[in-house]
DNA sequence: GTGTACTCGCAAATGATTTGCGTATTTTTT
DNA sequence: AAAAAATACGCAAATCATTTGCGAGTACAC
């Protein structure tokens, strides 16, 4: 079954994947149909097993529920740069304490510029 | 001009808006065009006069630069709740200094329940 | 064996947003 | 004020990630 081979990749992935890179990677050794790739992927997202985040750039990227990272987007290379600690979920508390609104999760995105980009002097 | 109709629908407005909110919005008074909407919002981004922000639903919302407001969005109701007092800022700071990444903007967005379908019991 | 439920591929449909292009309308330059 | 250059805009077609209808293949149950 291919919910299989997707679930693994993700597993194995240090970070979150696009349909397409999940795609692109098992269609060097299944044969698969890029359809099949995203509807495995919403069964996935409705059972609660994989997280669903769409960025800035209107892509979905999916990753295994508990690894729960935030990215530093930079808007010149357009690489995600990975950040520790969440530390939204006490923020979320709060807001939940304060409001009622039962918050189940949450999405969050920096945007800027890198380092590397900042050194390099590339950014317009 | 249509841009000064436009940028005054999102100084006037509480809440962040859409392309085609904006458009319902002046077409009742004016004759416009969706396409004229859109390009005449990403002009205002490029100035950076307005924001630009895509939420999980995939579809970008507007607003005025400083008022800088996070949303939690019922996902049975879809309604968008403000949140105040964004305290990202000082997370965000926090990671300028310990990568060197140039932080020029972020997103929030909390996603669950709201309290009126909690009661309603409405969502499935 | 036959029914029922998935799993998939393929092609076509979606829906927000973008773009090419030709035509106004405005602004700048003589 | 006329000519030239720059913008603003409408309209239709294009994009692009994602979704969906449909029909075929496969698996497990009674």
């Amino acid at each position: 079954m291919k919910k299989d081979i997707i679930f693994n990749l993700l597993k194995n992935s240090p970070k979150s994947l696009t349909a397409e890179e999940i795609y692109n990677d098992m269609s060097q050794t299944t044969d698969v149909n890029l359809s099949t790739v995203y509807r495995t992927l919403n069964n996935l997202v409705a059972k609660g097993e994989i997280t669903k985040n769409v960025r800035q750039d209107k892509i979905a990227y999916f990753e295994i529920g508990d690894q729960h990272k935030h990215y530093m987007i930079c808007d010149n290379c357009h690489t995600a740069f990975p950040t520790e600690n969440c530390e939204i979920d006490k923020l979320a508390r709060k807001l939940k304490r304060e409001t009622g609104f039962n918050i189940t999760s949450h999405t969050l995105e920096f945007h800027g510029i890198c380092p590397e980009c900042i050194n390099k002097g590339t950014n317009k």
